[in-house]
This record gives structure tokens, sequence and C-alpha cells, in this order.
DNA sequence: CTGAAAGCGCTTACAG
DNA sequence: CTGAAAGCGCTTACAG
């Protein structure tokens, strides 16, 4: 009960080798000629007694460990939850294992846990690179370890990769505004140099250019959440003709809509019209129900473990694909034109 | 750079045994009385080639991994991952690392999932057990593997568990529906007989007794989203009286607003009073906003890990402390007394 | 004070 | 057709 088989306990057992054993339970037994007896008599024994091969074993013999390691912002975040849910999936469909676990977007954690990887053997990587990782993506990449990096890319750094088209669904988000007759739209993002941030401001500005001035508010990353409220409500009492704003990531718009609800702004903020960046499944069920750059996470998941699968079995030539999936804007009621929402009311 | 250096390079380019470097590396020099000068050598010499450990060779030797595996019931079901999130972090605190997946309720992906995990060596297990799951857990028990289960019990199992008291919970929230007036309370649940799931039943049957005719509504599980709004639909045509509803889970919650919201509802339906099993961050953004029963999230965590510990590290006798948290209401909008919309029957 | 050696449980070239 | 042996990279009792 308490001590565990080995391969040599069941060799024994039958009179055989733990060679012969071993040939069996990895379904190489026709090629080295096992006899269909020998074979049978092994399956059914280890089924019998419940034999598991001790995979930290294997792994040491053969080098592989059948894991991947895949480093997200926040498991709690619903985007990074979504994908992580799908390329699990996917992984465990190619006899992968994937475990993952969150960064925060601190570039210190997020080495501390690509070293306890490494130190683990991982077979591949998937990273949502925080800053300042570029160095350690870069030893990953020179010890040509199977490596994807997703939903932002490393400026600077060729390396399988896959985005969304982070710009258009920005300027699409905007444009849309501007056509239902906002005029002047804020922006609220990210104190942030990653390039999925840089590029939704980009989208936001050129929407805007000749039409408004920028309104933006950088916020800095890890603050707590009621934080975050107060200070997209100071810059909504500070922005006085403010009649829309787009927020550039999910956890934005919820502390956006708490400060446009909270006691004393102004009744204007009732009537704000809003887009988010990155859809939820809740955004339906909010009044109004929210407007939001839908990111692709089906497909997005897909592509990042085809690429890694590409790597894992060598098939990969050059490792400088990067793939663009393009958002969808997907229309609510937050953005509707004012006369519409007036009318809801 | 290819080849990655083992503790027998380190060695043999100090001219010392692999011994003595396996020595000073976990910290033991001095229990070995190695000279300081070598055990300086040998630290700045690791450190300057940057040699990492292979934790599998290091695990094969030991029989411990330093990993905990976590069986949580969703990743995307944001109690689990708030908890997942927790536990993640105190383990680390304790030298483990956590790895988490999904079971989806289905006991034989759970059972794969522990093979998988029991293949890996894991030190210890944390489980939302699944309906099923019981002789699996009962064979880890026999094992002496240390072990927590969470969120449910399993009847007729002793082990190390932490819930919150669901029995309670629910009969507080039913309670407090009828304080504010609510006379024909429906209650929303999982078919199923897991333990969290019949006590919450329990708390809403106690509590209406003698008060109303019970209305309950059972769901099966892993039904689609829209499907669940579909029968939540139904369930309120159909009990024509039905003043407010109880849900026993929080995805049941979502598709029952989506349903109260749907096309060709009766008017009353956006009069129903709402209460929540599970808090949810985005519930107090909702109009109006949703009361809940709110799990302790922190204390359970803390309680799992703290079971868990003291299983690792062999200080706890009895293997069948069950600790149970109390979890708290959390009044908001959707249960107010409807004083002015009441129609009388 | 330090080294040589065994062994954790596998896989795989090699020999017969 | 099958077995004996080496070796993956560590740790640890043992010897000196």
């Amino acid at each position: 009960m308490k001590k565990r088989l080995s391969i040599h306990d069941i060799a024994r057992h039958l009179n055989v080798s733990a060679a012969t054993v071993s040939f069996v339970l990895n379904g190489r037994a026709e090629e080295n000629r096992i006899r269909k007896e020998v074979a049978d008599a092994i399956l059914q024994y280890v089924k019998q007694v419940g034999y598991r091969p001790n995979r930290v074993a294997q792994s040491l013999r053969t080098g592989k460990t059948q894991i991947i390691g895949m480093l997200v912002e926040g498991i709690s975040n619903p985007f990074f939850a979504a994908i992580a849910r799908i390329v699990e999936q996917e992984a465990y469909q190619l006899g992968y294992k994937l475990f993952y676990s969150s960064t925060d977007n601190d570039a210190e954690k997020a080495r501390a846990l690509l070293t306890a990887f490494r130190e683990s053997q991982v077979d591949g990587y998937i990273i949502a690179p925080t800053p300042g990782m570029e160095a350690d993506i870069r030893i990953l990449l020179e010890d040509r370890q199977p490596l994807v990096l997703f939903d932002r890319a490393v400026p600077g750094l060729e390396a399988p990769t896959v985005v969304v088209d982070n710009y258009m669904g920005a300027r699409e988000a905007t444009t849309h505004l501007l056509a239902n007759g906002f005029s002047n739209i804020g922006f609220v993002t990210l104190d942030s140099l990653q390039s999925q941030m840089v590029d939704r401001q980009r989208g936001y500005l050129d929407a805007i250019a000749g039409k408004q001035e920028p309104a933006v508010l950088h916020i800095p990353y890890s603050l707590q959440h009621h934080v975050n409220v107060d200070i997209i409500r100071l810059f909504i009492q500070n922005t006085p003709k403010l009649d829309a704003i787009f927020f550039a990531t999910n956890y934005f718009t919820l502390a956006g809509l708490e400060a446009m609800r909270s006691p004393g702004m102004p009744a204007s903020a009732g009537t704000l019209g809003v887009v988010s960046f990155d859809d939820n499944s809740h955004f339906n069920l909010f009044s109004p129900s929210i407007t939001a750059v839908a990111q692709p996470v089906e497909e997005l998941s897909h592509a990042v473990v085809e690429l890694l699968r590409r790597q894992l079995d060598g098939s990969m030539q050059e490792r400088n694909e990067v793939i663009v999936l393009p958002p969808e804007l997907i229309i609510r009621e937050s953005s509707k034109a004012r006369s519409q929402v007036v009318k809801q009311v």
C-alpha cells in the first residue's frame, strides 16, 4: 500500500526484463518483436496492480517532461483565464500538460517563475511578456527553447508571436463613437510602454486627429481597484466637456463604471458613452450594456498552440513568425447616440 | 550555451567532489564542515556560470517535487480563480509551486488529472471534489498523501476539509428576502447531490417552511449558457406568483438576469427580487446591484494552505479536521423591499 | 574535512 | 525474440 511499484517489480513478477516491460508500456512491443503473449501478460498485470510509471524518472532519462509553462498577467483576469483554459485543452490533445502562473506584470516575479520552469525542465514556454523581460526571453531563444509570445510583442525581439491588431481595434472603436455623435472622447489607459497599450493609444489618437483635442488618462499598473476608481473620477470631473470614454483594458472599464456611479459625480457622468477594450461575459448584463472591442480568444489560443507545436516537433524553421488577428467591435447600448439612450431610459 | 552544466561539471572545474558542491548549494556546508574558502569558491563559480540545478534529478533522488496539485471546478469561475490565486501565493511562501487544473465537475476528467498529478509525484493535493471522486480520494488518503478538500465535503469520507456554512448562508439569504416582503421566492440550483448544493437547498427550504410553497428549479450541470437562460425563463413564466429568486451559484445568477431581460418576459420579471450565492466583483455595477452571499475567499484559502502545511511537515495527527467558515450576506439593491409595486393576490 | 559510490526509476543502444 | 548494463543529474550514507 505504501510502496509504489517500479518497473522492475513488474518485470520480476513476470520473469521478464525491465526493458521488455518498458517497450510494451510505450507501445513499442511490435518493433522490438515482443511475443504477443508476453505483451498481453504485462498489460494485464500492470492494469491489475494499477502500476503507474514515474514521470520524474522518465523525464530525467528522456530529457522531456511533456509540460508546457505558461506565464499570464493574472489568471483572475477573464481574458487570460479564457485563453489559459483553451490552450490547456489543446495542449492536452497534443500530449502536453499546461502549467500556468501569474506574473502581475512584474519582471522580477516573471523571472523567478521562468527560472522555476527552467529548472523543472518544461518542454516549451507560452509567455505574455512583462516589461523588462526582454533579456530573459532572449536567453530562452538562444538556448533554442520552444517559445511563443502572446498578447504583446517585445520590441526588438524576433520571436514567434500572436497578437491582435490593437491599433485597428482602438481606431475602429473611437471612430464608432465619433460616428455616433460623441465629440469629446477620453482615453483611459495603462501608463505603460508595452506594445499593446502603445498601439491602442495610437489608434485612439489617429481616430480623433483633427476632430478633438486628445484627453488621455495614464494610470500606473497595480494600484488598488478603489484607487483606480478615484483617479478616473477625478479625470471625469476635471474634463468638463467629456462625453464618452474609451477604456483601454477591461479592469479600467469596471473601475470607470464604478466611478461614474459614485456619489457627487456630475449628472452628465451617467450619460457618458463607453467602449471597453476586451469583452467580458457580463457586459451585456450591465445597464446600459457595454460596447467592447473583443479579442478573438479562440483563434488566438489556437494560433499560440500551433506555433508552439511546430517548434516542439521541429517543423518550424525560422522562429520569427508574427500572427496578427483582427479584433471585433461588439456594439451594445453604451455607445449609442445620445438621443437613443434617452429613449431607452 | 547549448549544453547545460551539471553538478559534476562544477565539481570538476573546481577540483572538488560533486558531494561538496551539493552540500554547499543546499546550505549544508557548515554541518559537513566544508572549508569556507571552498564554499565561497563554489558559490561564486555557480553564480558566474549561472548554474541551475535540475529539479527533475533532485526530485527523483529525494522523492519530493515541491509541487502541489490543485483541482478546481473551472479556473474561469471567479470564485475558483480567486482562491487559486491566493493559495498560489501562500504555497509559494512555503517553498511550493502550485499547479492547477479544471475538472469541469467531471469525474472522468478529474481522475485523469489526478493520475497525471500522481505520476508527476506532486507532494500534496488540494481538491474541490466532483461527484464520483470518492474512491479516488480514498486511495490518496490510504496512501497517506497530503490532501485537503474544499468548497464541498465528500459524504462518508473523513478528510481534512474547508467549507463555508452553506446552510446558514442560504437560510439567511432567504430569510432576508422574506423580511423584505417577498413571499414567493424561487430557488434555482444545480441538479446535484454535492454537499454544498444540498446544504444550500436545505437552508432555503427551512427558511420558507410554513410561509410559502417551495418553488425549486434543478438545472443539470454543464449545459450551455443559453440553455440555462431558456430553462430559467420557462421557470419564471410558469411560476406565476413568483416575486423573487435565490440563485444557488453565480453562473445561474448571470443566466437568470439574462432571462429576466429577454423579450417576451412578463413585465413583473423586471421587478423580481434577486439574491446570488457567491459574490462577484461586478455585482455592484449591475442595475440594480445584486445582493449576494459572499464566501470568505481569503480565510478559505488560508485555511486550505494551513491544513495542507500541517500534513506536509508531519505535524497533523488525525486527518479528519473540518473547518467551516461563515459566509457573509452582502445586501445591495436587488433584494430591497418593493413596497410600491406590491401586487396582492 | 572531503571523496567515491550507490541508487532514485526509468529508457535504449547493444549483445546474444 | 529478450536480457544485462549504462546512464540521465542529483543526494547522502559511508569510508577515510
